[in-house]
DNA sequence: ACTGGTCTTGGAACCGGTTCCATTCTATCA
DNA sequence: TGATAGAATGGAACCGGTTCCAAGACCAGT
């Protein structure tokens, strides 16, 4: 039914061959065969089939990307960036969202055998050696995206100094007694960035001869609710913390319920800082360590084109920079 | 390079049939050949290649989502659930975000052509009568998501319903002025929940009398910053609304911003309801019209999954409940 | 007219699976 | 014992492109 290459190329009166090469408009024809066998295409409406060009490619001509996914606002916007650079070009995106350790080791495996993705980018997910291997193996490049691994191209923030820029703030605003609010140190998923970020603020405490009592730090469940109870458990000690990072916006916000909750002042009471600058952010007025999330996935995205075609350098680790934004919830502490 | 099927088979010493057969384990194949062949797959490590699977059967075994994607955290929620969905098949998920009207008829050709996906998902984009009919003569089926066509199975909500469940609140608490802060009328897309949202606030309005003034009609484009601007000009009347209501989440985040800017409280100054009942709302506290964002997309997934499993019957159009959420951004006019 | 080179072209082989048909083998029954 | 049905299997044909090789056409130079 649907009208093939072997169509065309009888109704032009030319060969197979002679099609191909103008439909990949390359190879050498001459302009009249051209012509014709363009006006066949034309009347027929004939549309290659893209699986056979895949197959006789070999080459999935798509693009994948692993990500923790739509559990975090931050992650969406990385993927925008993807998105919006892959849009223009022969690539379709395809999506694995990973909601377990499991899941993660699944798609992990499926990337790398059969010819599912011909690049993959993959979020704030740090692979093991072995899968390392594998895609090597397989032949898939692979760039990661806020996750590091030596022998991967990546794009990164240096979270440790965001940790630190953010203590800086904190300590110039004259705050001594500061708390985190972030992820378990140990999470299924390996995630480094709270625990880089609670070590950037210790460190600077530490030059500081700040003392970081341990009741200070409070670690769960990423999300707002938990934060939130972790939040009343600080403001419950005799002697609370007149500041508080959060290790991301979205755990920031749990802080600032938790305060609203007790009848406290942001900033008057209590200061808040966050992590990312997500949209709502702004929205909010919270003052926060801003990083190039849409940019990231962007880069990401460009290095892997990159990479797939052929540049074949060490890999590269890019990192962007980090932002403070002050806005409205980190002032001086209540004298 | 790749271990194929013919490997396996030599391997193995059957024909590359039977090693099809173990693969699609369903024909009926000897317990001991299915068993030597498995074993040669084993130490082979050979997973059949997509790509010829995908010719062979001329199937993409994949779907796609055709969205104005990332600009609306509404959108984000739907594709959540119709990724829910499709993790457990054996489908991959292509997303196609469009940005502008071109984009759109871009992707709108593209999957009706070679057999790029072979189901298609459509979130708040009404595809036109000829876009429904290249679709169906390429087999391809189709389901909307937050968008209406006659002869295309999808899932809606009522819009006018919520406009009249939103201005069946405010009047309850005693408002008679009650402004909308909405999309244009006529948008590229064709939007059309915000001006259905509007008919209900109008139609309830009208059966009570109360007549709405064009001034208290503003439009612009969709996102926060416009709706600050509208709001801005509401508020700046001489006989200015005691209520407003957003068509979105979003822009509601707008008009309340323009009311803190002018030093008014929400809701003592001014009461202000939205529709979504977006992710942060319920942390903004505000009272908005609840539409099932995940629930859309999982149930479209769950009925393109139905289509292409065969069931021809008519389409369907699902209607999904909306649900008054009052929180505190609401209350009676002031004296 | 013959030689050698370049340009254009046809079409077979191939990518790696699935499917269907023909064949072989085995068991059952008259 | 011979006929027959059914199960198991091999392998050619096919899906729809790309690619490469050989061959034909054409031109210039001697």
């Amino acid at each position: 039914m649907p009208v093939t290459i072997y169509d065309v190329a009888k109704q032009a009166n030319v060969g197979v061959g002679t099609v191909s090469r103008v439909l990949n408009n390359s190879a050498r024809v001459s302009p009249d065969t051209r012509q014709r066998v363009l006006q066949v295409i034309e009347t027929l409406n004939f549309r290659p089939s893209i699986l056979g060009q895949r197959l006789s490619r070999r080459r999935s001509l798509s693009i994948g990307v692993i990500a923790v996914f739509f559990t975090r606002p931050s992650v969406v916007e990385r993927l925008r960036g993807s998105e919006a650079l892959i849009a223009s070009s022969e690539y379709d995106l395809i999506v694995y969202n990973v909601e377990s350790p499991a899941k993660r080791d699944d798609y992990f495996h499926e990337t790398a055998s059969n010819q599912r993705v011909d690049g993959l980018i993959v979020v704030s997910l740090t692979p093991h050696d072995a899968d390392v291997a594998r895609w090597q193996s397989a032949g898939v490049p692979v760039v990661l995206v806020d996750a590091h691994h030596p022998s991967l191209p990546r794009v990164v923030v240096d979270d440790v100094r965001g940790g630190e820029m953010a203590a800086h703030h904190l300590l110039e605003l004259g705050h001594r007694k500061i708390a985190f609010v972030g992820d378990p140190i140990h999470t299924a998923f390996n995630f480094t960035s709270s625990r880089d970020r609670l070590t950037g603020l210790r460190q600077v405490l530490d030059e500081q001869g700040i003392p970081f009592r341990a009741e200070f730090h409070q670690a769960g469940e990423h999300g707002q609710e938990s934060a939130c109870v972790l939040t009343h458990s600080l403001l419950s000690l005799n002697d609370p913390p007149t500041a508080i990072f959060a290790a991301s916006d979205t755990q920031a916000l749990g802080v600032m319920q938790a305060a609203r909750e007790r009848g406290l002042t942001v900033p008057r009471d209590l200061s808040v800082i966050g992590f990312d600058d997500i949209e709502i952010a702004e929205y909010l007025n919270l003052t926060t360590i801003s990083q190039p999330l849409f940019e990231s996935g962007q880069r990401g995205m460009g290095m892997l084109l990159q990479v797939m075609e052929g540049s074949p350098r060490a890999p590269i680790c890019e990192e962007l920079p980090l932002r403070l934004v002050i806005r409205g919830t980190t002032a001086p502490p209540p004298a």
